[in-house]
DNA sequence: ACCTGAACACCGTTCAAGT
DNA sequence: ACCTGAACACCGTTCAAGT
């Protein structure tokens, strides 16, 4: 409790976990996943296989750990941005965001996918990311409430459309990241996407 | 030539190179992409390890063949799609049709993307899957023009439409295969989008 | 000429042995 | 008490040996 630096004279674990965690996402924005072995995350991370199976509880519960974090990364990045210059820009912005957290950590979604179908569903890591998405989701929700008022808009009054804009702008910013549409240029079709999905959520006048 | 079943003492190769690809297809099905390993798709196709390299460059090859199979059926399904029932339910059907792939290979699309990457550019099964990847957006595209005239409506006569209507039938059906958003029907999911997505792209007049 | 499966170089994970 | 790394049971891929 009030020990400032671990309090283990073998090190800190607070501080080890941080290392192999680090490793973990410089090996994958270098090599992309295959060079992701659990050998290569402890060299780097200056531990042993071993001893990162006392931090995670296995290969999986790292790139949990990778994701919450970015997750959680995003929500503040969202949250910080300006909800004055309409809903468009408002929606861009957070496609950019997306693409660029796409860009890292995309290619985990199969990792993810299986790890939901296993589900072992008391495992703490896939709730926190589940916690995390939805406090993404909300924050999301907010920002565009509050932007589309800024402008004389509402979002439509129908369940779906925060899930429609969720999947939209992730599939946009996958297609960014995986260079679909090379011929196009990127910003161009973010601003695009982004006009495109404010006339598929929002109406003009406020209900009566 | 004219040999009406495969010509070898050995067995037909394409029928090898067919129970292969069908033994691969059902293994993904069954146990996901954990299950899908060379031994049991030599066990369950009744060849060996070793005689499927003599058909497939490696495992990412098998994989390729698969998802270009997939995709020249999604675009044959698209093709015969009506189009007399307006824009929105052509895009409902779609996402529907995209769902239901999406459901064996979407947790492909992370080799897909490593493949990408490393691009052995010349490698012949990425190209097939490029080109079955552009005949099938531009079945959408016609099929979609096509719809829209039926109604009265044009598409945006912009060169993002096209990209950005793939990318959003790609995410919300992602959303509906992964069951986020698991509190909606995914029916009433798919039609609102869908809707969404016809706001988004078309206009009710023709140009002047 | 074609096919097989042991062998090779890895991988994630565990646990006896060290400090 | 904590940490290490050899050992285990796999994997994708190759290629000598069989038929």
């Amino acid at each position: 409790m009030g020990e400032s630096s671990g309090g283990s004279i073998y090190g800190d674990a607070e501080a080890r976990r941080r290392r192999t965690l680090d490793a973990a996402a410089a090996l994958l924005d270098e090599g992309g996943y295959a060079a992701l072995t659990i050998r290569s995350v402890a060299k780097r991370a200056g531990t042993s296989t071993g001893l990162i199976y006392q931090y995670f509880a296995d290969k999986q519960d790292i790139f949990m750990a990778l994701l919450d974090e970015s997750i959680v990364e995003s929500t503040r990045a969202v949250a910080a941005l300006p909800r004055d210059r309409g809903v468009a820009a408002l929606i861009a912005a957070i496609i950019d965001e997306s693409a660029r957290r796409w860009g890292r950590l995309g290619r985990m979604s199969q990792v993810w996918r299986d790890a939901e179908r296993a589900a072992d569903a008391g495992r703490e890591s896939l709730r926190a990311v589940h916690d995390s998405g939805d406090r993404y989701d909300e924050t999301v929700f907010e920002a565009l409430t509050e932007a589309a008022a800024k402008e004389g808009r509402v979002l439509l009054d129908e369940t779906a459309v925060l899930p429609f804009l969720l999947s939209g702008m992730q599939g946009v910013a996958a297609s960014i990241v995986n260079d679909w549409a090379a011929y196009l240029d990127s910003d161009e079709f973010a601003r695009f996407s982004a006009a495109a999905l404010t006339r598929a959520i929002t109406r003009t006048e406020p209900s009566p």
